[in-house]
RNA sequence: GGGCUCGUAGAUCAGUGGUAGAUCGUUCCCUUGGCAGGGGAAAGGCCGCGGGUUCGAAUCCCGCCGAGUCCA
């Protein structure tokens, strides 16, 4: 067993007369030229020592500093390739946020499956890193967005060969090492001040030596070299207690935060001031926020000490905070004034640009994965530019780092933050609103509001407990927010580990060869000849694997194939058919017998079917994108032979009149009759050529890829497709519906089948028409008229009852004498409305009124009570239900009941009077 | 994807198994030279949809649809 130690022995520290030595105050070892030199450098161990003093040469913005750094790698050797979207589910989906430039080429090229698109390459990759959220604008330099420059190497051992998509060593540990140390020396530092720490990198079931670059206080860039993977005999063992063994690819993995170093040139009090000064300018101005020369100084003074307000390693940030004013001789709750309006401001701006990083890349907001995440931020963002006085809309400020972040889509990057910032406000006036109500029941009370009120607010209402205390105080009432609220929140979810993955196949299908797939060269073929190469029973029916197949397994939402296989002997239906690695499985009726000759026949109409909705799909979505905006993408869709759907991120519902449209275009691509072609380019062309949007429907492995190009619309596509848009006749767009927020489902048909549909909703339609004995067109306007008149009759039947009860209470009853009072026992077949108005009637004349119906095929009773007469009506109704074999009850001056036997309510109402006196006396 | 909350008059919401309510808004009448205001009256409800339990469901149970929210 054996820790990394010996893997930081550099020749090139050696050649460059570093030393090793151990930081006294954290324990840390690390490297140095300066022999001198006893701290790490690090904070806490040591404060930043270039605020004020500037680290490098000259100064330089964002956009010079990454353009010095990408071409000082392209000068040695790297190729520079085009940042990746900040939706990192775009091409893998174990993760929502690119928060690495690693992320890049993960898991397919890391793990050598795919080649990466340069190698070695130099990056700037904007990032999203939630986790640090809640240190954005008070340490004074972290970020939730920023770019990670970065150099990779993609390595594999010599001995392996050429297994992997790529091979043998670019370069390792020395160069990666020497790489850095010339940018420092070519911007100007002072190699003498810089500390190498060694600091062991375990993430996701890899690890390797890695090292931090200290420069004046700040971690600069951090050197990963991943080479080992998770192995239960691994010689390695590591700071997560688990063992680790070497990889047959090593791949040299650096990240270089751009906006350190732009800081690290400039020397101002913060990140924020160095990387987007005309942002926090004009939301100083705005907010009014003006500091004397003084309290500016100040600030720069408590800026350096900054570093100690890290939420994750400080344990408690007031006291921090204290300590820093006792260093400056201030006040604390001075400096915190101070401090507070300038940290929202520097949150403000980088959370507008976390916005802009978002929705630029098309990332629609929504109560589900990335789009949750962007809404989060965005109502963090609204509620700190409400706190400090900003009035600029939040729409303006996003797109003022939109703007110099370059993206074309502004236009849509705006609407969406409007369209959220209105669902925010609305949502805060209706929580609001249940606060207030809540405020003035527990005001009244004296009782705090508990926290059970507290924890449903926020849980299902999303109301920050904030917002309760302030409103509560509003109205006089109390609220304790306990500190682990969050914590409550947290517990009311249960967080019950889900049960996933069902057994893996457990056939030997290993040793079966790759299925040829004949589907993709001749797509309206139907029928193929094949051999069987064997045949497993299933519990229900069998899985038939052929040397090669036309039948299309299911995928990318494409149905499977169904048809038969027939030998001279016997045919078998194909009821199903998947992919099992490279193997294709035919689920079949019967046994077809191993080694026989079999000849496939595909159910060729519905394959038809499925093609034309597959390609209609496409045209689908590509008309949505024209109609409802760039950001349009695939979120999931089901192909089938009656109708097919689509569902695409939007941020809004889609109206009739854009449904329309989409429809129209679709419709106009159709018409065009324009070629389908496949295409099997290299993934990484085709990715530079075409950007990620070509990955609608997921990603695939492999150096080569298959597009399907309709138009001007190209996709990555497993599909079967027709050969021209004219073959599909038509397509119709049936319905469009929200399935979640954020997502527009489309329904629609093409060819017969949009016929078919039509032809259902016409029938539909010729129906009602019928019934109403109208024409089509007459329907909705007539369906109105009648329901209009419906209510109407439904109210002069309730005035007719009222005045019919009248009637029948004057007509009277058996009368009899309950001690002083006067009781009316009748029976009356009505409904129970009818009975209750006339007991009303007879109560309003002050007599008991006991009323039986046996309407309906049920014994019905109805008691009212006039008040003051010692009769309770529930007990007599309880009574008389019972001698129907039913129940009833009610208040003691009205109460209703009944029963399933109806020859039994003469008896009962005959005993009613016995009933009255006996109840009366009690 | 999972949890939670909510669907009642045009709007905001009460209504814990027994005759569907309040406030605002709307319309009309009165008060005024006119307006604001005040007084009085009226209209306005498939209680989201569909099942179930019950003598009886806005109310309890199940399913669906819709809105919102928290979490991954």
């Amino acid at each position: 067993m054996s820790d990394l130690t010996a893997e930081y022995r550099l020749d090139y520290f050696e050649e460059e007369g570093f030393s090793r030595r151990e930081c006294p105050s954290c324990g840390d070892h690390f490297w140095t030229r300066d022999a001198e030199r006893e701290l790490c450098g690090e904070p806490p161990c040591e404060d930043y020592s270039f605020v004020g003093e500037p680290g490098f040469d000259g100064a330089y913005t964002l956009e010079e500093m990454r353009e010095a750094f990408l071409s000082y790698f392209e000068a040695n050797g790297h190729e520079r390739i085009e940042p990746y979207p900040v939706a990192a589910n775009r091409w893998r989906d174990d993760v929502l946020l690119t928060q690495a430039s690693i992320y890049d080429f993960q898991p397919l090229v890391t793990s050598g499956k795919t080649p990466p698109p340069a190698n070695p390459l130099t990056v700037s990759q904007p990032c999203i890193r939630m986790q640090d959220i809640d240190n954005v604008g008070k340490t004074g330099r972290h970020t939730m967005a920023f770019e990670m420059m970065a150099h990779h190497a993609f390595n594999a051992r010599e001995e392996v060969g050429d297994e992997y998509a790529y091979s043998g060593e670019v370069y390792w540990k020395d160069e990666t090492v020497r790489l850095c140390d010339g940018l420092f020396e070519e911007l100007g530092a002072n190699l003498e001040e810089i500390t190498y720490i060694e600091d062991p990198w375990v993430g996701g079931g890899n690890a390797g030596p890695a090292i931090e670059v200290i420069y004046r206080g700040a971690e600069l860039a951090t050197l990963v070299f991943m080479s080992l993977e998770r192995d239960p005999d691994g010689e390695y063992e590591l700071k997560d207690g688990n063992t680790y063994s070497e990889m047959d690819t090593y791949v040299v993995d650096t990240g270089y935060g751009l906006e350190r170093w732009t800081w690290m040139s400039q020397g101002t009090p913060t990140v924020y001031e160095a990387i987007y000064p005309d942002a926090i300018e004009f939301l100083k101005d705005n907010a009014g926020v003006d500091l004397g020369e003084e309290e500016a100084e100040l600030v720069r003074r408590a800026s350096t000490l900054a570093g100690r307000l890290d939420i994750d390693e400080v344990e408690d940030v007031e006291a921090a905070r204290d300590t820093i004013a006792d260093r400056l001789d201030v006040d604390a709750a001075e400096l915190t004034a101070l401090l507070e309006p300038l940290e929202d401001i520097y949150a403000i701006a980088d959370h507008c640009r976390t916005l802009a990083y978002m929705f630029g890349d098309e990332i629609v907001p929504s109560n589900v994965g990335t789009g949750y995440l962007a809404r989060m931020v965005l109502r963090r963002t609204k509620r700190l530019v409400d706190e400090v006085g900003v009035d600029a809309p939040l729409d303006e400020l996003v797109d003022m780092q939109a703007e110099r972040l370059g993206y074309e889509n502004r236009d849509t990057i705006r609407d969406m933050v409007r369209t959220e910032v209105e669902q925010y406000r609305e949502t805060l006036e209706r929580g609001g609103r249940k606060v207030e109500t809540l405020a003035d029941e527990y005001a009244g009370t004296g009782d705090p509001i508990p926290v059970e009120e507290l924890i449903e607010l926020y849980d299902s209402h999303g109301i920050q407990p904030d917002m309760v205390e302030e409103i509560a105080a509003e109205r006089g009432a109390a609220v304790e927010v306990p500190d682990d609220f969050y914590g409550l929140v947290a517990s009311r979810h249960d967080t019950a580990g889900e049960i996933d993955d069902a057994g893996a196949a457990d056939e030997p299908l290993a040793d079966l060869p790759e299925t040829e797939r004949l589907y993709y060269e001749a797509q309206d073929r139907t029928e193929f000849e094949a051999v069987v190469l064997d045949v497993f029973e299933r519990e229900e029916g069998y899985d038939v694997v052929l040397d090669q197949t036309m039948f299309y397994p299911e995928g990318g939402g494409q149905p499977a194939d169904r048809g038969t296989l027939s030998t001279d002997d016997t045919t078998v239906e194909v009821t199903d058919v998947q992919l099992e690695g490279d193997v294709v499985l035919h689920r079949t009726d019967d046994d077809p017998g191993k080694g026989e000759f079999v000849t496939g026949q595909i159910d060729g109409q519905r394959r038809r079917r499925l093609m034309r909705h597959h390609t209609a799909t496409h045209i689908v979505g590509h008309a949505a994108r024209q109609v409802l905006g760039e950001h349009v993408r695939q979120a999931g869709a089901r192909k089938g032979p009656e109708s097919s759907r689509l569902d695409v991120a939007h941020y809004d519902r889609v109206t009739r009149e854009q449904a329309t449209e989409i429809e129209r275009v679709a419709n106009a691509m159709v018409r065009r009759n324009l070629p389908v072609r496949q295409e099997w380019p290299d993934r990484h062309d085709a990715e530079s050529e075409h950007g990620f949007d070509l990955y609608q429907g997921g990603i695939p492995p492999g150096e080569q890829i298959r597009l399907i190009r309709v138009g001007d619309d190209v996709q990555a596509c497993g599909g079967t497709h027709v050969s021209r848009t004219g073959d599909l006749g038509t397509i119709k767009l049936l319905n469009t519906e929200p399935v979640q927020d954020g997502v527009e489902r489309l329904v629609f048909a093409a060819g017969d089948a949009a016929l078919d549909a039509t032809h259902r909703t016409e029938d539909a339609l010729y129906d009602a028409a019928d019934v109403l004995s109208v024409d089509p067109q007459e329907v909705p306007e007539t369906a109105e008229r009648f329901f209009t008149e419906w209510k109407q009759r439904g109210k002069t039947i309730d005035r007719l009852k009222e005045e019919l009860a009248e009637l029948r209470a004057g007509a009277g009853g058996e009368e009899v004498a309950v001690g002083d009072a006067t009781a009316v026992v009748q029976r009356m077949d009505a409904d129970t409305d009818e009975l209750r108005a006339t007991a009303n009637a007879h109560v309003d004349d002050g007599r008991i009124a006991v009323l039986g119906s046996g309407a309906g095929g049920a014994a019905t009773f109805v008691v009212g009570v006039p008040d003051g007469v010692g009769v309770n009506a529930g007990e007599v109704v309880g009574e008389l239900a019972g001698r129907v074999g039913g129940g009833g009850g009610g208040p003691p001056d009205f109460a209703q009941g009944g029963g399933p036997d109806v020859d039994a309510l003469d008896d009962a109402l005959a005993a009613a009077p016995d009933v009255l006196r006996r109840t009366s006396e009690a």
